[in-house]
DNA sequence: TTTGGCAGTCCATTCTGCCGACTGCTAACA
DNA sequence: TGTTAGCAGTCGGCAGAATGGACTGCCAAA
């Protein structure tokens, strides 16, 4: 049914017309629609044929006899992939998103919320933003502080200024000075590393030089454990109200159940954060997304970074007939801004 | 034209049986409904002008001639007031409430999350979490740390482990002993006292007294507006698209208008943050929201305390046409859980 | 004061017919 | 062989009419 064809370069032109018609209106893209608006120098009976021929080949779906054509999955990807010209964002708005950074908050998890809600807000679409994965950042201090016989707090500080802590507590006796000389130990053990390179070996070791127990050990390893998987599942997330725009999610069903996906983050986290292995922006669409429930939509995933590691990840989130090229663009633009400006804001 | 009126027995039995129908039924309710569902003892002419009378006093309202009636803003008050019994919730809820927080989160931050969604799965609505306001937390711990010639990192500890971390940077050259010390001065000094209690005095006191700048002054002072003011806006959020399930937003604009006022956070913050200070649950319902974005919905919001400061608000947000006793057991029953745990988790 | 009955109002639903937008097909044409 | 005009046919969407149902208010009688 479906049989693949190479595209000439007429049938390449009307499948990108069609696409690009579809995205702008909602509304399916008949043969007249195509030769009123766009310049193509055949009548549109030609049209017809052979967009007739697009269909067969799968590109194009029509949603009933006598209805215009709408892009399949497999038409979109191809207009992503080949025919979409890559846009590049004006002068002006790359200075605003530049701005916005001006005067971010000095917080990792407020940077990370405020460019979801830029970004949603450029966007017009739902965004999120995953913070840099905590594992690729620099260990810069451990403070461990004593809180009373029993109990105590481990407080590191890594290059990117997130300061995680764990509380702990033991049961041997142990005492505030015993806590300031390991501190001191850890330090300068572990000073510089990377903080997935920090294993339970080198823990171990310091504490046993410190003479101190394993409670104290168990305690500084939660302390690491912790902050380098601590809010694994933070995804910020903003502009979900625009969704209500799109047309297609006008369906209380389908506005429901990307409500709960939205909601649940599970799902969608576990999308966007294939990007920050991948290290390469993305676009998912349809049912490459994996589920029905996400038939109608579209994922643009862009990783951010800055030094040559500390990766995170923003996306858009919208319906199939999203703006490709601008959403894209205004993502990478946002990343590169984002990365420039936690590059700035690292702690050496 | 609205005539308060006392209500005599039966008008009162007919208001609250309808504003009960209504609440269950989402449909206007009429005199052949109530005469035949609930045994009133009279024929539903007698209801009927009853109804009429009720009317006339403001307590009901009929969305066109010829319908049932519906109650008006009034009429929900004075069933809240007066007229609704009080709820309690079933044994096994009130254990699996909990038990919910048997295994909690150990952070702050993930608890009052946490709470949000319990509260919302257990009321089908969208519930709302503030954590303790920070002022009234006990000072445990502060501890400054050095990390370059330049900057250092204030923690913060209260007694409620929550551990606030302000980046500072100062001019002159300070030692990482200073910092000790001055840490070892601040703890002694503030030892056990409540954070809104700690003016710039006591701080300027202690640095003056180590000998220290005023850049160090000004770091330290700002590390505890940072630990008392922080996320001063932070509002946990859950069950947003339990709405979708109300017919009342079905209709897309109140929808929208609703999510973009749960999304901004701002208004709702402000409603929900009312309830910190009067220090007792209230329900407001439609225009006694102040915007007529919410004229249609009402909420419930339940202040939660533990030892007798700390306090913080559990919300849930709803139709006006929702279980008033029943959302209110359900806060409130949370509220005393959560406050519970927190008496429990806390740094003595 | 209560009741049954009746006339009247209004909404919601369904149905109908019509219009418009499209397609596919065919036959003619370059 | 590719292109075009024209035509018949299909289908969705919309407006208007008709129907049914759920109420109310009012009146006169109990």
């Amino acid at each position: 049914m479906t049989d693949k064809i190479e595209l000439d370069k007429r049938k390449a032109f009307i499948l990108a017309t069609v696409v690009y018609e579809y995205i702008a209106t909602a509304e399916p893209v008949g043969s007249n629609t195509l030769t009123q608006k766009y310049n193509l120098g055949v009548s549109s009976a030609t049209i017809r044929n052979e967009m007739a021929e697009l269909e067969a080949a799968g590109y194009l779906v029509q949603p009933h006899t006598s209805a215009g054509r709408v892009p399949s999955d497999a038409g979109y990807r191809t207009y992503v992939d080949q025919l979409m010209a890559p846009e590049s964002l004006a002068g002006d708005e790359t200075r605003r998103i530049r701005d916005e950074f001006r005067e971010a908050s000095r917080e990792l998890d407020g940077v990370i919320e405020q460019t979801s809600r830029l970004l949603s807000g450029l966007s017009r679409n739902v965004a999120f933003a995953i913070a840099p994965a905590r594992d690729t950042h620099i260990f810069r201090h451990i403070q461990l502080i004593w809180l009373g016989e029993r109990s105590g707090l481990a407080v590191i500080v890594t290059s990117i200024g997130v300061a995680s802590q764990t509380a702990f507590e033991w049961t041997s006796s142990v005492s505030a000075d015993d806590l300031t000389r390991l501190s001191n130990a850890l330090n300068a053990t572990l000073q510089g590393k990377v903080m997935g390179d920090i294993d339970r070996g080198m823990l171990a070791t310091v504490v046993a030089e410190q003479r101190l127990g394993d409670d104290v050990r168990l305690a500084v390893e939660s302390a690491f454990t912790g902050a380098r998987r601590s809010e694994a599942t933070a995804l910020a997330t903003a502009g979900t109200q625009n969704l209500l725009d799109q047309p297609e999610f006008h369906d209380l069903r389908k506005l429901r159940s990307i409500l709960r996906i939205i909601e649940e983050q599970k799902t969608l986290y576990d999308l966007i954060a294939d990007s920050m292995t991948s290290d390469s922006p993305s676009i998912r669409i349809g049912h490459e997304l994996g589920s029905d429930d996400m038939a109608e939509c579209s994922l643009v995933t862009v990783p951010y970074k800055f030094g040559d590691r500390g990766v995170g990840v923003l996306a858009i989130l919208g319906p199939k007939r999203m703006p490709y090229g601008r959403l894209m663009a205004l993502a990478s633009g946002t990343a590169d801004s984002l990365g420039a400006y936690l590059e700035n804001a690292e702690i050496r």
